[in-house]
DNA sequence: CAAATAGGTAAGTAATCACTTACCGTAAGT
DNA sequence: ACTTACGGTAAGTGATTACTTACCTATTTG
């Protein structure tokens, strides 16, 4: 069940904030936290929380580090929630296939 | 960004639970919170957040309420994701293409 | 070598949150 | 009308957690 830690993850603004930021590619740790409301410490326990839940990876780079999406994560995520979708769209089906409210009269 | 509140609900571990139960199909309070580790209030107040997330929706029967999944959260939330999974693909698609590691040595 | 840059970790704190019990209104059965 | 089943809400509490500052190790640059 590594979509729990990866949902926990992605639950907190600032770090879902991280995560779409990397949307557009590899970036340091520094460039993520520029502009951030939250200091550089901070940014760097959200990338610890987010690479435990295999939603991001890093490599050296000289004195940096390059943090990019880890799409093992993102597709257990998206395997996880297709579940639900599958089984939301069956629901949907059914109920249009209801008869048009026949439901039972109490007090005629 | 309604996905913020969905990805909040589905952090917790008993709401998740609650929101998994609702796949095999719409179910009363009570059914949810048979056999689950909290109390029934507890429920409750999951199913209020789920409802708020637009991830379930419910309509009352008699004295009872039967509550289902809500294809609306769950599709925005799909979406949300997917963004993040074709930027991960076409950044792992450019990883290939790296022409195998050229490296600048610093002391030959 | 020294200074500066980049970033991970430790410890402490304030706020969030998931849970409990108690209570209330409503619907169905006797 | 009384009783039982169902479920939402209020208030209080203990545990999580996201943040801060302080400190430390590497790497680059002068």
């Amino acid at each position: 069940m590594a979509y729990g830690s990866a949902l926990q993850c992605l639950s907190d603004p600032t770090r879902r904030e991280v995560f779409e930021r990397l949307r557009s590619g590899p970036k340091s740790v520094g460039e993520l936290a520029r502009g951030l409301p939250v200091s550089r410490p901070a940014v760097s326990q959200h990338l610890k929380a987010l690479k435990e839940a295999g939603l991001v990876n890093d490599e050296p780079d000289g004195a940096r580090r390059i943090y990019h999406i880890d799409p093992h994560g993102l597709g257990e995520l998206r395997r996880w929630l297709d579940q639900f979708w599958d089984a939301a769209l069956e629901a949907f089906k059914h109920e249009l296939e209801k008869p048009a409210d026949p439901k039972v009269r109490k007090t005629p």
